[in-house]
DNA sequence: ACAATATCCGAGTAAATTGCTAAGATATGA
DNA sequence: TCATATCTTAGCAATTTACTCGGATATTGT
């Protein structure tokens, strides 16, 4: 039950790009750096991200990536489903129109589906304006603190 | 986010331990057979259950497996973490005792935790008796069913 | 005693997946 | 036109997955 890499640098490439949102196009380079990701492979995480509408790419020099919505739109849902498939304990539940062979006679199915939708739920209840919320919170309660020593 | 072939089968086995409880020790081969699974391969996997304590062996001939408790004392979550270790969506969070390094200034980390943890209540709110409850009911359904033919 | 039937245990292995790297084509700004 | 980017495809080593295989050990019925 663990997330890929896939899943977890995107979401730290996606929460790069909301921290600095505004700044114009960011460059693979620089998100592979402050995240401390491979170039060439956050290059591959990027282009799904592309194709998924999440973000926006102007090519050429001083080109880069933008978020394509606002932070506030965009879930970490949104972004595990791109990098890592649906959202799916197991195999049968992927395919979600036909229903497989067993469905009414499986009694692991409805257990399997609650997970699946636990999981959505708390994924999609988190967005990049959170998480830049957060971690500006977080450097506030840091600096005040630094003025207590 | 997928769940091994290893915590399908297992529960699988588990379920057909707690359908036959009361029945003496069942062979690896007959649970094999009944759930469709390689027998090596189940081998494997209950060895697991068995040093995990949820099941105990009966060796030698008319031998075999059977729950070491009951079906409504055993969850589901029981199952899975043995076959498939602590439940987690990042590596980061296995290790439950030290904390990882960017633990303080990570944004992600409390919203793996609270997959984690959707996952686990989930997980443990099914037990072996609510599965074979609800297979009982499901072939109730289709007998009722059956007479109105 | 002994054969049949089981669990136990460790090693090996093909296929798939993961986490990359490499090479080059294409586009754009200075 | 050069530097700086994105784009695209291919490849590849390491790991994991899903098994198989061989044989030791224990127990029961004949």
């Amino acid at each position: 039950m663990k997330l890929s890499t896939r899943g977890e640098y995107g979401l730290q490439a996606m929460f790069d790009l909301a921290q600095h949102c505004g700044e114009g196009p960011i460059s693979i380079k620089t998100i592979a750096e402050r995240q401390g990701i491979s170039e060439p492979y956050l290059e591959q995480l990027i282009a799904a991200l592309r194709k998924a509408g999440l973000v926006r790419s102007i090519r050429g020099a001083q080109g880069g990536y933008i978020l394509n919505r606002d932070p506030e739109d965009i879930t970490v849902g949104d972004i595990i489903r791109v990098l890592e498939g649906p959202i799916a304990p197991v195999e049968c539940l992927t395919h979600e129109g036909e229903s497989c062979a067993k469905a009414d006679t499986c009694v692991t199915r409805d257990i399997w589906e609650k997970v699946r939708d636990s999981i959505s739920d708390v994924l999609d209840s988190f967005t990049l304006a959170d998480m830049v919320a957060k971690a500006n919170k977080m450097r506030q309660d840091d600096k005040s603190y630094m003025y207590y020593i």
